[in-house]
DNA sequence: GTGGTCTAGACCACT
DNA sequence: GTGGTCTAGACCACC
């Protein structure tokens, strides 16, 4: 679970989208209980704070629920989960098609370039 | 050229995009002159010392050139312009497909999406 | 007896206000017994040690007393309940009436809001 | 601006409501600037990570808005403000009128209540 | 054991 | 100067 951190966006951030990830996606079901604070800190080797923040973060997204004293959950809310993945996969359509227009490519030519083998792996964006 | 602000990306970098793109789309043709910091600065509504900066950026990237005196120009370097495009191409769709593999929607799938309609816009996330 | 817990104050609490309203409410009376501790864990899906807790808090306010081996009984101090139930309603007005000064809003406006029909509920705050 | 701080409820919290309170009852204007996070630990006498969470709370509250380098500020939806007014309100009465009910009050001897020169001051309820 | 809060101090990027 | 993030470590209440 140890993570390579991109330096320009914020760790908790990264944690954040690497668990809503495994929800979203049904790697962690419903109830599920997740980590402790502590644990998630170690695992992730990141400062318990920080811990605390992520999933202060996915409780505000009603992706999980705490109960003090027991530990966080994954939410039972199923069809939250699936209106998230939704709102995801047309954030990340919307991005394409939206970054398309701005290089002034047409949608044919993109659909070309998803049928073409992957290009080669980018270089680092940025780390430092 | 007034422009929404996105909070959560430096206001610098957004126009450095915003200028970026018109270069790389053909725009702003090689060697034309952009404005001067401070109509840059009136242009965006930003501060002189941001649009310096802006201009700073572009000219590290090597999108842009500037003569004591006389001001900014779009680089002349034709292949550089091409090579960015092409870059920024293969990294959108670098994205595009990392984020499918991660919410586990097949390429045919997105060629589906891609052909209908667009959805609706999304409310905005956090402009200012 | 199964209640909606508020994740934002304590479980033996709640337990504890929904107990302490039976007994200054009247619908307990003095003497009778209480369920075992046992029971009461059962009977409000909590735990026996959260449950034991709530026994020692209302001891402590002298609203019941516990006979070992015989179990836990509303006082049979009348004085006590009748003195508690007022300062609730003391501590409930004021509460309000602070809060009306907090939002600038007159007595007189007040009074008509008691008098019209109640507004629809909220949604839930915060329960799990 | 110090405060004398219930040990029961978040410090975070008490100078979020305090704030809110400024706002909503028209002490601070829209578009308004607050003070620096610096500033309000110094107001305060809170720690500066303390007072970027009351500023954070407040944000996500859409009570005021973020500029970075440059400060908080009241927002200038002033629908917001009302609505939130309206709510507390509400929320009050509501509050105030299952308190009611729970002792068993009717609202004829509530409005009495209301009416009659308030009681003594409430010793204190919970510090520590 | 678990989460929640707070302090203290540091570093960085942005305006 | 301003906000944003992170670490480190501590204390407390709850279950």
């Amino acid at each position: 679970m140890t993570m390579k951190y991109n330096a320009s966006v914020p760790i908790y951030l990264q944690v954040v989208d690497s668990i809503r990830e495994k929800i979203v996606t049904g790697k962690m079901s419903p109830g599920e209980k997740l980590p402790s604070g502590r644990d998630l800190a170690l695992m992730y080797t990141i400062n318990p704070n920080t811990a605390a923040r992520v999933y202060q973060t996915l409780e505000q997204q009603k992706l999980l629920f705490t109960k003090r004293g027991l530990g966080s959950f994954v939410t039972e809310d199923q069809e939250r989960v699936i209106a998230l993945r939704e709102e995801m996969a047309q954030e990340l359509l919307r991005d394409f098609l939206e970054g398309l227009d701005r290089l002034g490519i047409s949608r044919e030519d993109a659909i070309e370039m998803i049928k073409l083998p992957a290009p080669a792996a980018k270089g680092q964006k940025d780390t430092d």
